[in-house]
DNA sequence: TTGAAAGCGCTAACAG
DNA sequence: CTGTTAGCGCTTTCAA
């Protein structure tokens, strides 16, 4: 039993390709009387048509990519559903990648993708997203990037890192804090962890607390994940800095750092503090529940799909970039010692929401 | 700047288009010298093969379909990662869907992929995979089902959850508990919810245990998330069983069965006592650590992917089907009270191990 | 309003 | 060994 194709249902109407054709893309130039007909027929018979000979001849699928750094890490689980929603309430799928933060990949994935014609990306890059820039264009592939590593002329949604850093240092220096490390992930010069970086030297700088570079660790492999914290705090305990409070880059590392502590002996908050980032679902469960910068992770995927779909029905001038950069807030647990723990129940639908963003637009 | 076709390279080769197909697809009737020139030739101009146009006729692409139940569990994290790596081994891509657990969804996406001609189907399937098999094996795209809610005739790797569930509750009897309640996930005689529920009944007949009715929440959207077993702890206090340990259906509701405890003032392990099911990454690093049944996952990944493609690389004969069953071992940590606590530094890098299958193969 | 016909880029008989 | 040719299923001019 083979599936039906347009050629069949021409014959049974007794109409041409080109009639079914039109009937069945809402094109001007035909009856209603037919098309009603043709409809009729596809729907009865069950057809549907091959995407891939659409996409042959119409050099574009309905498929999206998604390109991640790291498919693991929770923080991407809400992105993830939120764009999967929006790609499928426009009747497209989703084709998403792994990179493991491996440039080769990235390169291999993203061309793999173009070949395969998707229609739009959504990328969450470790390089700039120059490097690609120029080839999408060529293409003519849209492409919304998620935290890109550098500013560039293109479709992006961000995250205030400076803020987010400054708030969750600030708060540390408030509770009386002094000597407060910073563990990045990779180097500290390395976007985003350089603008985490600018945030917490700014905090401090802005309360006349020195820097000091013993306080500073960088992860060596940069892959942000628990096993990076753990070595990370290890490291930094042995600097000689004497931290009262560890800011790390993410969530995960935090989680690896306060694993490394509490092994160590030490505890926290009461003798070390610890804030993360991300505010992933897990921070608020942990063995000490973690303050944190909390990021509307499904906010941030949602509107990247919005961006992304606005593009591809053209609802935007070629040259009109929107770079939206939500806006972190500090979540404040038990880790940093406050007097103020809000360990409350969470909200549990709060990712569902579909309130007006709260992202601002930049420049 | 258009992109390079095998007619350009025909051309510029001075050959046919079937030489240079065949040069690029490694097929026989062709000369070294001008297999290599071709080569040459199509690798100096960056050729790349048009997947859609290559799919549409030979009815297949490099796709493999993913279809998931639940993307944001933390559960399926080491699963897709080990798909992923091992797609990308094989050349091929990954197309990942989510499922929410809706019926609908789940045959939209099935549909979806098998027009997308994807050569092969990965499936966390929410009903019976007998519905999906004739279509399935009508359009000859082999298909691997993950822990598929009855046993039927087809490849598939899923885990004992009886014996799961026996040691469990074995091991919580053993510590002198003798009223244990089970939260199931949805209906207790929905698989697996159900073989957990059989493993649970088992280890208190074997122990000369009673079983009682208030002693069994089902809860209510079945989806095995946080705020389920939130709900559901809350529902079971109420029920009058004075329950003194709980088993869970997953970690998930496990976490959030313990929320509402904690919130209740009822402590955990002292007052009751709690196991999960899964262990997933963070189960270790929880408030009070989770006492759980582990599932490798990561191999669970791996081995439905070796399945999937040894059918689709036709190394095993039509009719024999392997069910591979994975065994999963009682990871004891601090909620269930044991004198024992093994709440020591993960092995980091353990779900990366390559190590033979622990699988045994069941008939 | 409809139809004929030429592709989209590649594969796969079938001849030579 | 190599070339010719006919598709794969659908879109899209261009005529009618």
């Amino acid at each position: 039993m083979k599936k039906i194709t347009i050629k069949d249902i021409a014959r049974i109407a007794g109409v041409s390709l080109a009639t079914v054709s039109r009937a069945l893309n809402n094109l001007p130039r035909i009856s209603p009387a037919t098309k009603e007909k043709i409809l009729r027929i596809a729907s009865r018979n069950g057809y549907s048509p091959n995407p891939l000979a659409r996409g042959l001849s119409k050099g574009k699928t309905n498929n999206i990519g998604l390109v991640l750094i790291d498919i693991t890490n929770p923080f991407y689980s809400p992105i993830i559903q939120a764009i999967e929603r929006k790609v499928e309430e426009e009747g497209c799928n989703l084709l998403v990648t792994n990179t493991e933060h491996s440039l080769t990949k990235e390169e291999k994935y993203i061309n793999s993708l173009l070949e395969n014609r998707v229609s739009g990306l959504i990328i969450s890059p470790i390089q700039n997203p120059q490097r690609y820039l120029e080839l999408l264009k060529k293409r003519k592939i849209p492409a919304v990037f998620l935290c890109p590593p550098s500013e560039v002329k293109c479709d992006c949604v961000d995250v205030d890192n400076i803020k987010g850093a400054y708030d969750a240092v600030n708060h540390l220096i408030r509770l009386g804090h002094k000597r407060i490390a910073y563990i990045s992930r990779g180097l500290r010069h390395r976007h985003p962890a350089c603008q985490r970086f600018l945030g917490y030297r700014n905090a401090l700088r802005d309360n006349n607390l020195p820097f000091s570079d013993e306080l500073v660790v960088e992860t060596i492999t940069g892959q942000g994940k628990i096993e990076e914290g753990y070595q990370a705090a290890f490291k930094l305990l042995s600097n000689g800095g004497n931290p009262t409070a560890i800011f790390t880059f993410n969530d995960l590392i935090a989680i690896g750092c306060m694993r490394a502590l509490k092994e160590k002996g030490i505890r926290v908050p009461e003798d070390i503090a610890v804030v993360g980032f991300d505010d992933i679902g897990f921070a608020q469960f942990l063995d000490v529940p973690l303050t944190t910068v909390k990021i509307p992770e499904y906010e941030m995927g949602d509107i990247a799909a919005t961006l992304l779909f606005e593009r591809i029905n053209g609802e935007r001038k070629a040259n009109n970039y929107k770079r939206i950069c939500l806006i972190p807030e500090l979540v404040i647990r038990k880790s940093c010692g406050s007097r103020f723990i809000h360990d409350l129940i969470p909200d549990f639908a709060s990712h569902r929401k579909t309130t007006e963003s709260q992202a601002i637009k930049h420049r």
